[in-house]
DNA sequence: TTTATTAAAACGACCGGTTGGTCTATTATA
DNA sequence: TATAATAGACCAACCGGTCGTTTTAATAAA
């Protein structure tokens, strides 16, 4: 079993997690983490020396989550193009759609309220976003030598709007607390991406 | 000449208007507002008797704005896909691109930040949103009336999913500031329209 | 198995600074 | 002169963060 210390760190964490996805990271303030822990200031301060450091620690847990998430279900021997499909759809699906990101998305709502704030942060969040591009960038020039595609197709322009679009749908869910949003946006994902075939 | 009061008032929804784009509404301090009009809290206090006083004003200015913006150069005897397009272009290019809503859209960024903390508010923006998505699927309705359309479309979700794109867009643009993300949105939301074309 | 030692963990009063908002006194304006 | 507009001192509540102290838990010795 982890020490004691380990686990308290990992319970701040978790709690800060779901309260920054509810409310945000300046909004959640010292003392909503310390109710939710059942913690002290002197308690919580021995584990991080800051909230910035919590924030950054928060990331890593909800990327971790998110790499979990996301290739669930895929089959290897999937084709480019369903590997994408599987993909949007456990994005909006489980993750959103689950409890896991209560309140919303953590990458979606951190990096709109850090664009105008911390330059630092929401560089962060956005090198996530961009390697997520290059991946579906990838499937698709594999999709393309494979022929599947149709010709004169921008990768990296499809690429950027399909992340726009699970942006907006986690922007949307998030407010309206709508399940038919996340339904919509995976079929209308859906039918986009086959309009690209040849 | 309008009466200096009523100037006053002007200037101080219109400078919030941009501090909230820019620094959103919590991070945005009344010690803020002070200094980008160059009053004091009671010159200030004479206006608006809250901060969520001088919100409800900035939204009803931003709303005017947007009004202005997204009907610019639409013709009437413009098709209708022709109109939900052109409506497109004009809601990325001149609201996200111009600097009326300098460091993003707030419609956009309001929505994610009061999500969690005001039900009143979101929902105010949220009405609008619902009320935007009600425009284009009348336009849908007429197109298909006209025979334009492929059968068996589920216009509600092709509303909600254009609406969806569009706040995707304005939260990436808002943090990447690249001005290549609103072409790729537009393009991108042109070609998914002509899909639908029969 | 009990006791002594020590280091990790948690406590909570306290700090300077900022928040949104109030109120009275003063100044422009019409 | 009457009134609209503004100034700025002031308020309680809250912010993130510090620090000396106390408690708790793991370990070593008896």
């Amino acid at each position: 079993m982890a020490s004691k210390g380990t686990e308290t760190r990992r319970n701040i964490i978790e709690k800060s997690l779901k309260l920054f996805c509810v409310k945000g990271f300046y909004n959640t303030s010292i003392n909503d983490i310390l109710e939710a822990t059942g913690l002290t200031k002197g308690g919580l301060y021995g584990h991080f020396s800051s909230k910035i450091d919590i924030w950054y620690a928060v990331y890593d847990e909800a990327l971790s989550i998110w790499r979990q998430v996301i290739f669930k279900g895929m089959q290897s021997n999937a084709s480019p193009l369903e590997r994408i499909e599987k993909l949007i759809e456990n994005d909006i699906k489980n993750k959103l759609g689950n409890d896991i990101f209560e309140g919303g998305c953590f990458f979606h709502s951190m990096l709109v309220e850090l664009s105008g704030q911390s330059d630092a942060m929401s560089q962060h969040i956005l090198s996530g976003f961009m390697q997520l591009g290059g991946l579906i960038c990838t499937w698709l020039e594999q999709a393309d030598q494979q022929g599947l595609l149709k010709q004169g197709l921008n990768f990296k322009e499809i690429a950027d709007y399909i992340i726009i679009s699970l942006n907006g749908a986690a922007a949307l869910y998030a407010s309206r607390r709508d399940p038919a949003i996340l339904d919509h946006t995976v079929n209308q994902l859906r039918f986009y991406i086959r309009q690209l075939k040849s």
